[in-house]
RNA sequence: GUGGGUAUAGCUCAGCCGGUAGAGCGCUGGAUUGUGGUUCCAGUGGCCGAGGGUUCGAAUCCCUCUACCCACCCCA
């Protein structure tokens, strides 16, 4: 039997409703603040992932899908969207657009990583980039509205961590520092952190091993090092945020793993999710434009919501909310009856309504059916019925079944809209 | 790429020390006429992940493989 291939899956109903409702509040939300969408292609040149998110990266050297095209051009799936979204502003020079530009999207990443819980080789990422601008006012303005999608979600209870790794300006001498003080504080360390001591300096600041805690602990940090531009930038946005009263940590040593983030750096944590917990990861990216080859400057911050780790925790705390239940289910008696639902199932549907119509059997079974589908209202149509012009309309919630005529049926269903 | 766990009905799982398969849920139908949720009855269902070995006999013991899950790595 062919099955899906690993680390993809199909998206079913019911579950299907919560993917579709955490996609319906983002765009909402996204319209609150003036976004708009964008779609760029599911493949790009290999090129563009490369030099965008940074040639030693895993993502880059061991978890891309690359194929050869047949003219031989090297062409690779989306692992994120953030260089897509940049190459389309530069091709497209939406600097010479008016104001800032605010641009969202959604859809399917690529990784060839090992699956595990929240973590699939084919993704969902719902995103946004504010692009042309370095203000620290757009900073906040993308954690509140990150965090109001993930309240109007239904998510609660999770962590929004901040910080800022500095920029090609002070960066440099931070690590500096710290491979200094790795030199000697490594060999006590994990075999791992022994590694990236040398490979990764910055990797080594969120190792979850506990012992090598209080190692980490004592190593310098990047706040006390960022300069004169970085410095007053991360204090702005925390004045800003605090303006908001939104609820962040500041998380000295959260690092993240794409190479084109500078200053402001966030992620949001939540504890239904296993060990991947980061259900968002963002930041800022003034560089990207220029390392892609724009001669174009296109300062921005961004981020990235992995929907399938937010529909994880969304399902989790609302089971069974979001189910997609048809208005009303029409069972019709003989023959006769099923016609005449034909008709009045179109004239429902134009008005919008959600209705279903049995295909005829025994009553007792058909309102059987209507209850596990959870039709809220039924409409029993028999002989009876058509010859008196009036139909039975029964709640199912209440069980109160009353004669309604057919232009009352719509309005009946209003109500409980 | 590395480690651990699990593979038996559509789903969740029993099945001890080897004697050729079970439950609950689901699905279909019935409990006399056109009334659901509860109940009762019946039916439907399985190459016991695949291949090999031990044995008179393997879902059960051994080996190999594969798949899935979880964790590491890394990341959303």
């Amino acid at each position: 039997m062919i099955r899906a291939v690993k680390g993809t899956r199909d998206l079913l109903p019911p579950s299907i409703a919560v993917w579709n409702h955490v996609e319906q509040v983002a765009r909402r939300v996204f319209r609150a603040y003036h976004y708009q969408e964008i779609r760029t292609p599911i493949f790009e040149e290999t090129q563009l992932f490369a030099r965008g998110v940074g040639e030693e990266t895993d993502i880059v050297t061991k978890e891309m899908y690359t194929f050869e095209d047949r003219d031989g051009s090297s062409l690779t799936l989306r692992p994120e969207n953030t260089a897509a979204v940049i190459r389309a502003y530069l091709e497209h020079r939406l600097d010479q657009r008016p104001g800032i530009q605010k641009l969202f999207y959604l859809g399917p990443m690529f990784r060839r990583e090992r699956p595990q819980k929240g973590r699939y080789r084919q993704f969902y990422q719902i995103g946004a980039e504010a692009i042309g601008s370095e203000s620290p006012a757009i900073d906040a303005e993308v954690i509140e509205l990150v965090v109001e999608i993930l309240e109007r979600a239904g998510l609660s209870g999770f962590t929004t961590l901040l910080n800022s790794v500095g920029c090609p300006a002070c960066r440099p001498r931070y690590v500096a520092r710290l491979r200094e003080e790795l030199g000697e504080a490594a060999p006590r360390m994990c075999p791992d952190c022994q590694r990236r001591a040398v490979t990764n300096p910055l990797r080594v600041l969120d190792c979850k091993i506990p012992e090598d805690q209080p190692v980490i602990e004592r190593l310098p940090s990047i706040l006390d090092h960022l300069c004169d531009v970085c410095q007053p930038h991360f204090a702005a946005v925390r004045q800003y945020l605090d303006d908001r009263g939104i609820a962040y940590e500041v998380r000295p040593r959260l690092v993240r793993g794409l190479d084109y983030y500078m200053r402001t750096t966030f992620e949001v944590v939540h504890g239904a999710l296993g060990a991947q917990n980061s259900v968002l990861g963002g930041g800022r990216y003034d560089g990207l434009a220029e390392s892609l080859g724009g001669r174009i400057p296109a300062p921005g911050i961004g981020f990235s919501i992995g929907e399938d780790r937010l529909v994880m925790a969304v399902e989790e705390a609302h089971p069974g909310r979001f189910a997609d239940r048809p208005d009303l289910m029409i069972l019709p008696l003989g023959e006769a009856a099923l016609r005449h639902a034909g008709l009045l199932a179109r004239e429902l549907r134009r008005q919008d309504f959600s209705v279903e119509v049995s295909p005829g059997g025994k009553l007792k079974r058909t309102l059987e059916t209507a209850h596990k589908i959870g039709a809220r209202f039924v409409l029993i149509l028999g002989d009876d019925e058509i010859a008196g012009g009036t139909y039975s309309l029964k709640d199912m919630t209440s069980g109160v079944q009353t004669p309604v005529r057919r232009e009352e049926i719509a309005r009946r269903l209003e109500g409980i809209q």
